[in-house]
DNA sequence: CTTTGTATGTTCGGCACCGCACGGATCAAC
DNA sequence: GTTGATCCGTGCGGTGCCGAACATACAAAG
C-alpha cells in the first residue's frame, strides 16, 4: 500500500507528449506513512484553461494539488477589473482556508494554464490537517510562502513597470512547468496582471525584439530565462528566494 | 489566578487620558485555562510611532497583540521605495511567520500608530500554538483574515485612485482606535500606501473640503465615517465584512 | 520673540498607462 | 477557398500620478 503511494503520487505518467508530469512536492513531502493513507482518496484530474477551482465565497469541496497546472488567484472587483495575486504550480496547493479553518474566500481560483492535478476532498484533508502535525506544519510553511507571493504582487503592482511584470509572470509560468513553451495569450497574461491587454502587447513586442521571449498565436517561448530575470523587478527573485526558505524541498528550477 | 488574568487581559487601564486601551480581540477570546496559563508570560508594552517589530528576514522575538497601538506591515523595494499591505491593530497579532513556521519574513513591521501592546515570547506562543489546538484555530483565522487584506491591498493598488486609497487607509485606522481624531502626518499616510507625499495632500485637501475629514498639523480628525466610506473603494468593505466573517468575536465598529 | 525644523500647500513638465478604435494575422470549420 | 472567430499589432487623445522645486504655515526650543 505504501510502495502503491508511493509509486503513483510521484509516478512519472507519460500520457502528455512533450509534458513530463513531475509529483506534487507538498504531496511527494509527505511521509510514507501518510502517503499510503491519503492514496485511496487522491484523484488524478485534467483542468482545462479557464477552468474555475473556487468562486469568491463559494463552496470548497476539493483541494488541488497541481502536477503540470498552473493556477491564478484572482481578484475581482465591482466595475468587472481584477487582478491576480498569486500563482500555484505543483509546488504548491489550491484551498488554503481549508487550512486554515475559514472554508471559503473572497478570492477566485481560475486555472491558467491547463494540466493535471492530484485533487482530495476538503474534509479529509482537514481532518488530516488537525490529526497529524507534520502534515499541518507542510501546510503551513507554503501558506506562508503564498503570503509573500501575495504581498510582493502588492508592492509590485504599485511600483513596477508593466513590462518588468510581464517578465515576473512568465518567469512564474515557466518555472513551474517543465517546458520553456507552453499556450498563452496576451489577453491572458493582461487579465492575470490586471493591465489592459495591449499594454501586454508592448511588452512582450519589446521583449521579443530583445530576444528574450516569442511569441506566435497563442503561444510564448521563454528563450533566455536568465535575461529575463535581469529584466524582470526584484520581486521574482525576492519570491523565489523565500519560497526556496520555507519549502527547501522544492527543486531548484 | 485565572480570574487574574482575565481581569488583565480585558482590563480597562486608564493610563491614556482619551484612549481607552480595549482588549486585543485575540487574547480575548482564548479560554479562561489559557489565558491564565499565559499570564505571567504576557508582557504589556508601549509602542512608539516608527519603532520597528522586526525586519526583513530578522529574528522575531516576540509575538505582539497590540491594544491602542496600530502596525503597519510594509514591503521595501531595492530603490528605497516601499509600499504597506496589512494594518494590525487591536484585532490581530503581529507576527504570524512564528505561527506559520516560517520564523521570518520578508517584510517589516513599524508602528504607525503609538500606543499600547501586549507581547509575548515567541517561543512560547510557538508552543502553545502546537500543544493547544483552540489556540492554533484561532490564530489561523486570523492569518486567513490577513490574507484577504494583503490580496485586497493588492488590487486596490492596481486599481483604485489615491483618493480611494487614503480613504481606506483612514477608515483602517480610525476603526482600530476608540477616538477619531490620531496623530498622522500626510508623509507617514504617503508612505504606508506607497505614493507621493503630495498625492496625500491633494487627496486630503479635497476630503477636508467635503466635509469628511479634517486635517491639522500632525493630526487628522475623521468627521464623517460613513461619507468615507461611500468615498472609499469597494476594498474596504470587503476586508471588513470577511474580518467580521471570520474573526466574529470582532466587536462592530 | 526668534529660530529652526518639520508639516503642508501649490505648481509644472513628463510619462506610463488607460480607453477606444481599427486593421491585419492566424487558425479552425465548412 | 471562404467564412468566422480569435488573437495580435498600432495609433491617438486623455489622465492620474510622479519627480522636482518652491512657498507657506505651524510648533517647539532657545
Amino acid at each position: 500500500m505504501a510502495q502503491n503511494a508511493t509509486q503513483y503520487v510521484g509516478s512519472n505518467r507519460t500520457g502528455a507528449p512533450l509534458q513530463v508530469a513531475r509529483e506534487n512536492e507538498l504531496l511527494a513531502c509527505l511521509p510514507l506513512a501518510v502517503k499510503a493513507l491519503w492514496f485511496p482518496h487522491l484523484e488524478l484530474v485534467d483542468l482545462n484553461e479557464g477552468e474555475t477551482l473556487h468562486k469568491p465565497d463559494g463552496l470548497m469541496p476539493y483541494v488541488h494539488f497541481p502536477l503540470t497546472a498552473i493556477i491564478a488567484q484572482l481578484y475581482s472587483l465591482e466595475n468587472g477589473e481584477s487582478a491576480g495575486s498569486a500563482l500555484i504550480g505543483y509546488e504548491g496547493l489550491v484551498g488554503f482556508p481549508v487550512i486554515l479553518g475559514g472554508d471559503s474566500t473572497s478570492s477566485r481560483a481560475v486555472v491558467l494554464i491547463a494540466g493535471e492535478a492530484w485533487r482530495v476532498k476538503a474534509p479529509f484533508l482537514q481532518d488530516q490537517v488537525r490529526s497529524v502535525p507534520s502534515v499541518l506544519r507542510l501546510m503551513l510553511r507554503f501558506v506562508q510562502a503564498m503570503m509573500t507571493q501575495m504581498n510582493q504582487t502588492a508592492v509590485c503592482n504599485r511600483h513596477h513597470s508593466t513590462v518588468q511584470q510581464v517578465c515576473r509572470l512568465l518567469l512564474m509560468i515557466a518555472e513551474r512547468l517543465p517546458v520553456s513553451d507552453f499556450p498563452m495569450t496576451q489577453g491572458l497574461l493582461a487579465a492575470t496582471l490586471g493591465v489592459r491587454r495591449e499594454s501586454v502587447t508592448e511588452a512582450a513586442g519589446l521583449l521579443q525584439r530583445e530576444g528574450l521571449i516569442r511569441c506566435r498565436r497563442g503561444h510564448v517561448t521563454v528563450l533566455d530565462r536568465l535575461g529575463l530575470q535581469r529584466r524582470a523587478c526584484e520581486c521574482y527573485r525576492v519570491v523565489r528566494q523565500e519560497y526556496a526558505r520555507l519549502l527547501p524541498y522544492r527543486a531548484a528550477t
